[in-house]
RNA sequence: GGGCGGAUAGCUCAGCGGUAGAGCGUCGCCCUUACAAGGCGAGGGUCACAGGUUCAAUCCCUGUUCCGCCCA
């Protein structure tokens, strides 16, 4: 059933998604088989925090999750994305917590274990559905008839069975050592929890006193208060300044205790400090060691809540920074404070509350790591599971190889209770107070002293105490750390311990898909624990993505304000809704983007290795996408008529030109998104996708469309809608996994017989290399090109679209010629023609606009239509843009080395680059001249004053310079025409036609010796030269006939070396000068009017003979030599200065004159050209053998402004569809 | 202190030996019946800095400076 029924206008993200969405729910599409025929693809969604809710970092997950998911589903795969939560231990029982004390002013402890966890329950009930649903507003097909949790009863029995069978291997013990404790959170952390920060702190120096002796060791510390809980100092034993002492005592201040000297070369460093270090082992990791080596006595002085012991005297019950203050104040009465001095030191703080921590002794549960380690890491040495981005791979080595036993118990209730229970009738007590119940849930006095005694760990609470026959007991109040379920996950969520067919059907998962902020936490123990249970590897690969930012590259925290909410950008929000920095962004709310906007937005910023700045203004250009890809299916439907696709084989229909053209490029897109997607790149295949559907589907296959679809050929017709429902279905088959939502909705509506009743089950396009075409594509080429010619021309001219034209193009090349006669019914809509004649290269129109590509020369009649200074202006950039080009080129190929060297085909390359552009430069010389303002010279000189021929005497009036190349070489600056002649000869001079003026002026020179020539003859040689494209030549006799006579013989060597750039501005602004000089004499200045154009402006305001600096003209003109540097830099600053008012003041001067002359490019160029200056200097002597030679005569062209020109080139004259980038 | 990333157009990012590309933004012309969330055209880069290797460096090597992260 095909529901054709058109579009709407604009595409509506909120109404499909959510109607989409139930759809695929209700056909269970997302449900995955446990056991099936096709091969297994399986991913376990990162469980995020039950309580939470997604940030955009989760919407990325969602996002490459689902492509994979989506991708490898409708590749035929059984494939499997199973949904879950995390109960987030710490962070799950703080918000209830709070929200505890909130509410009802109260604690847990208030409430007691049970009914706590009552209320946790009931939070995980309440807020629990909300990730499930911002998963859907995601459009995640996550399978939710797995969804699993990880306190449910399943993933329960896993974490108990996990337990006890690493507890009877001996991986799991239960011991009293010292351990990370957060006094807030009052509990145990791993050594991962604890994140380190660099602070400025204080380093203390106290006196403690020797025994029996004057003497006093000073000890350097930065924790003070811990001096209460010392039972040693020590001192490095080979430290001369302490010899002997090692052994005695000393008298502990602030307390009555001795305490020993310890000589200990592995603690004390005698470089720093004092050389003496005071040694608490119950309260400083390093001290610890040093106390287990030295069997020191662990006395703590610290509570659970850091507050100082009662065995503390005077400071019992003070804070730990208290303490510190109280510690100081009494040392210092006491003399014993040495000194105090600045330093920096690392704090230890716990991540969920970021409370500094403290290292305390304590009886917790700890994993033996490493028998676990060796497996995984060999596994990823083995290359069975891979990271990607590789990068990881060694940050997973480096931390496995240095790992540390595992803490997994933690002092909350909310968790999973460690299975592990004491007989109440014969566990040791805790010895002094008796007052409180035996099952006291704590560790408490009077209770049980769990320190001490010995666990029953097992599935089950025990029936009778294996020692003493008691049948009480108490299980351990700990729970475990929540990352210990974590760890299962892969197998726990699959039904493990239970052998059931979706493990093995899914087991070992596909991808593990997460952020690479949590490679130790999660992927490196998931290793572990899947290696251990299951055998084998949990995942074949890792791919690890990076973080997401906002787009300053900050991290998102609720603090700075900065945080998005997914749904926010899917569904759109007010603006006292958004956090902060939002608001700015979006004073009016946020529109909704729509999740497939949101999708396909993060999926091109995946890049490996950085984070990614989330940017609104992308996902404002992919919401565009959207729109787009709707509007060229809406045109595609609104053009059907009664249509309908069947099942023939398109290859049997008779297919344009255009036809065989686009479905050649959706192969190659088809095959590139291919493989883009095996190496999860995402950003790739989504870029691929993006540009073929608009630079290549809409902007160039839907215009050619029209001609058939509007047209009376049927067949045509036909064979057009057939491509455009086959292209369709396609690319939003290959789009799909990226933008499920507005694919699905188009899908449905597009007249064609589907094998699915949802795209989502569709098989993923493969690459039909039958339809792939080079004949097509080589023959819409230069049609392409043609159309971009002629598009330039228009735009360059601004003509507006209505305005019909007639074009004349020529091409050497026959088979060029044929083609564009063939297909000029596909030139002429999308050009804009009303007629074109194509030929050989011949006669030009006159006065008409040129484009010159390769193989190709396009003249389009202008006079009447526009403005001819403008094309002017246009050739003239086109020509200097050749010659610079052209120019670094031939640099490299007049170095022998590069020759030798280089390899073959690579020369050959440049040289024809150098041909062609040759040509190319030739013909736009060519054309340039014969739309010169009339050539007709006066008989008499120009008005200015008689100068030499090396003098500056250039006419502002004159439409600047033919070429835009460096300067003079006097001034240092490179002159690249002069160059380029040097260097190439004629080979770009003759244009292939001459015409009767040439001929005429030849004639002329053969006939008559130079010397002979008259001022006027020298005009005409010039005009003839000109015409031929000889530039340098024509200038040369133009000045011959300004200095009235032919004095200088033409071989000359003096003019030989004049720049030919500077003669190439003069002719340029001779020539035409003709024309203005007439009726502008120079008192006529003032009355010009101040707005006119640019070009008239600047022709009436400067005096003829004015030097350019001088020139007060408004922006475009006195910009212009600037631009091109034809003036040495001081005269470039002048006009660069005054370009700078010229643009502010646009009201009265054209605001296209103003926006060619910003003051910034002007004063940069002039820079870059300045004489001996870096440019020259940097680059010439250390890299350019061949230039530096040359150096002093010509400096390399600015570099930037060449590449860039070859930039432009490249793609102007070879413009293919692919080149062509959207605008 | 050790390690890993990053620095390319105004902004967000690709590219990574043969003289740089996209999106957005900018400028010009157009409301051409798919799309103004649009079309066509244009402008915009000492590819952080300094050395080195190479015929040739944005790309490889070394160092420096900033930014981010991880580990101790």
């Amino acid at each position: 059933m095909t529901d054709t029924t058109e579009l709407s206008k604009a595409y509506e993200p909120t109404e499909v998604e959510a109607r989409r969405y139930a759809f695929w729910l209700e056909k269970n599409y997302f449900h995955a088989e446990a056991t099936s025929d096709k091969p297994a693809f399986s991913i376990v969604l990162p469980p995020p925090n039950v309580t939470g809710s997604l940030h955009i970092g989760h919407a990325l997950t969602a996002t490459i999750q689902d492509i994979l998911t989506r991708w490898k589903r409708m590749s035929g795969f059984n494939a499997l994305w199973l949904p879950g939560t995390d109960h987030a231990g710490i962070a799950t029982q703080m918000v209830v917590e709070k929200e505890l004390k909130k509410t009802e002013g109260k604690s847990r402890h208030d409430l007691g274990r049970a009914k706590f966890l009552e209320r946790v329950w009931e939070w995980k009930g309440k807020y629990g559905a909300r990730i499930g649903e911002q998963h859907r507003y995601l459009g995640a097909s996550l399978d939710w008839s797995r969804e699993r949790f990880t306190m449910d009863e399943q993933s329960s029995a896993a974490v108990r069975e996990v337990f006890v069978r690493l507890y009877e291997e001996g991986l799991m013990y239960r011991a009293q050592k010292l351990i990370n404790w957060c006094p807030s959170c009052r509990t145990a952390l791993s050594d991962l929890e604890v994140e380190h920060e660099e602070k400025n702190g204080s380093i203390w120096h106290i006196r403690y006193p020797v025994k029996d002796s004057d003497r006093t060791l000073t000890v350097a510390t930065t924790r003070p208060e811990t001096m209460l809980g010392d039972t040693a100092v020590a001192i490095h034993p080979d430290d001369e300044r302490y010899t002997g002492l090692a052994g005695q005592t000393v008298k502990l201040p602030l307390t009555d205790r001795e305490i020993p000297i310890i000589a200990d070369a592995e603690l004390v460093d005698p470089k720093f400090g004092t050389g003496v270090v005071k040694v608490t082992p119950a309260h400083d990791f390093n001290d610890y060691q040093t106390g287990l080596r030295h069997k020191l006595p662990m006395m703590t002085i610290l509570d659970d809540a850091a507050r100082m012991t009662k065995d503390t005297g005077k400071y019992a019950g003070m804070d730990r920074f208290e303490a510190r203050k109280q510690v100081l104040a009494d040392l210092t009465e006491q003399g014993l404070l040495e000194k105090e001095e600045p330093h920096k030191l690392s704090v230890g703080t716990c991540q969920r509350c970021a409370t500094v921590v403290e290292p305390r002794l304590s009886p917790q549960w700890f994993v033996k790591i490493e028998p676990l380690a060796k497996p995984a890491i060999e596994a990823v040495e083995q290359g069975r599971t891979k990271f990607v981005p590789e990068a990881w791979t060694n940050t997973y080595f480096h931390w496995m190889r240095n790992i540390h036993d595992w803490c997994v118990s933690r002092q909350l209730w909310w968790g999973h209770q460690i299975p592990a229970y004491y007989c109440t009738s014969c566990s040791p007590r805790q010895g002094d107070d008796t007052d409180l119940p035996l099952d006291a849930p704590t560790v408490k006095v009077g209770g049980v002293d769990f320190a001490r005694a010995e666990p029953i760990v097992a599935r089950e609470q025990p029936k009778s105490c294996p020692k003493c026959g008691g049948a009480s007991f108490i299980q351990d109040s700990d729970v475990l750390d929540t990352w210990f379920s974590s760890a299962l996950w892969p197998f726990s969520t699959l039904g493990w311990p239970r052998e059931t067919p979706e493990l093995k059907t899914f087991y070992p998962t596909s991808v593990m898909e997460t952020g690479s902020d949590i490679i130790f936490f999660w992927v490196a123990r998931m290793m572990m624990m899947g290696l251990h249970f299951m055998g084998d590897v949990p995942f074949r690969t890792v791919y690890l993505h990076a973080m997401v930012r906002d787009e300053k590259g900050e991290k998102m925290s609720k603090v700075k304000g900065n945080v998005i909410d997914p749904l926010d950008i899917v569904l759109g929000a007010t603006a006292d809704k958004l956090a902060p920095t939002l608001k700015n962004k979006f004073p009016q709310g946020m529109p909704a983007f729509g999740a497939d906007a949101l999708r396909f937005t993060l999926a091109t910023l995946t890049q490996q290795g950085r984070d990614i700045k989330l940017s609104m203004d992308r996902l404002a250009g992919y919401k565009a996408f959207c729109n787009k890809l709707w509007n060229a299916s809406r045109f595609a439907l609104m053009n059907m008529g009664d249509f309908q696709l069947d099942s023939r084989p398109l290859s049997a229909r008779k297919l344009t030109l255009a036809d065989r053209w686009i479905l050649s490029r959706l192969q190659r897109a088809t095959a590139e998104t291919h493989k883009a997607l095996e190496e999860f790149g995402f950003a790739e295949a989504a870029s691929t996708l993006y540009q073929f559907l608009w630079a290549e589907f809409c902007d160039w296959y839907i215009e050619l469309a029209k001609g058939s679809l509007y047209g009376e050929d049927a067949e045509a017709k036909d064979s057009t809608r057939a491509v455009l429902v086959y292209s369709l279905d396609r690319i939003l088959r290959l789009l799909h996994p990226f933008m499920p939502f507005i694919t699905e909705e188009i899908w449905q509506k597009l007249p064609m017989s589907r094998p699915t009743d949802s795209i989502m089950i569709a098989p993923f396009p493969e690459p039909d290399t039958a339809m792939v075409d080079e004949a097509a594509e080589g023959e819409m080429a230069p049609v392409i090109a043609a159309i971009e010619g002629l598009r330039t021309i228009r735009g360059e001219s601004n003509l507006p679209p209505a305005t019909k034209v007639k074009a004349v193009v020529q091409s050497p090349d026959k088979r060029t010629r044929e083609l564009l006669e063939r297909w000029r019914a596909y030139l002429m809509p999308l050009a804009g023609l009303s007629e074109v004649q194509v030929g050989a290269p011949g006669a030009k129109p006159p006065q008409a606009a040129a484009f010159v590509g390769q193989n190709l020369e396009i003249y389009v009649p202008l006079a009447g239509l526009v403005d001819l200074d403008a094309e002017r202006e246009r050739l003239k950039k086109e020509i200097a843009r050749a010659e610079q080009e052209v120019a670094g080129v031939l640099r490299k190929l007049e170095n022998p080395n590069f020759v030798a060297k280089a390899p073959p085909d690579v020369v050959v390359k440049d040289r024809a680059r150098v041909e062609e552009l040759n040509e190319r430069k030739a013909k736009l010389q060519d054309h340039l001249q014969r739309i010169a303002p009339e050539p007709a010279m006066p008989e008499n000189t120009p008005s200015e004053s008689t100068t030499s021929s090396s003098q500056e005497a250039v006419s502002p009036s004159a439409p600047a310079q033919v070429k835009a190349a460096p300067t003079q070489e006097e001034k240092g600056g490179v002159d690249l025409g002069q160059e380029l002649k040097g260097e190439m000869g004629d080979t770009g001079g003759a244009p292939e036609a001459a015409d009767s003026q040439v001929e005429d002026a030849l004639a002329k020179l053969r006939e008559r010796t130079k010397e002979g020539l008259s001022a006027a003859d020298h005009q005409d040689l010039g005009v003839a030269y000109m015409s031929m494209g000889l530039v340098d030549d024509a200038m040369r006799e133009f000045n011959r006939a300004k200095e009235g006579n032919g004095a200088a013989p033409a071989t000359g060597t003096d003019e030989e070396s004049a720049p030919a750039k500077a003669q190439g501005d003069k002719l340029a602004k001779q020539v035409p000068a003709a024309k203005p000089e007439r009726p502008v004499p120079a008192k006529k200045m003032p009355s010009a009017p101040a707005k006119t154009q640019g070009d008239k402006l600047a022709k009436q305001a400067a005096p003829p003979a004015a030097p350019v600096k001088t020139a007060t003209a408004p922006a475009k003109r006195a910009a212009a030599p600037a631009k091109k540097a034809a003036a040495p830099v001081k005269k470039a600053a002048a006009p660069a200065k005054k370009a700078a008012p010229a643009k502010k003041a646009t009201a009265s001067a054209k605001k296209a004159a103003a926006k060619k002359a910003p003051a910034k490019k002007a004063a940069k160029k002039a820079a870059g050209k300045a004489p001996a200056k870096k440019a020259v200097a940097k680059k010439a002597p250390a890299k350019k053998a061949a230039a530096k030679k040359a150096a002093g005569r010509k400096a390399p062209a600015k570099k930037a402004s060449a590449k860039k020109a070859a930039a432009k080139k490249a793609t102007r004259a070879k413009p293919t569809a692919r080149a062509k980038a959207r605008r």
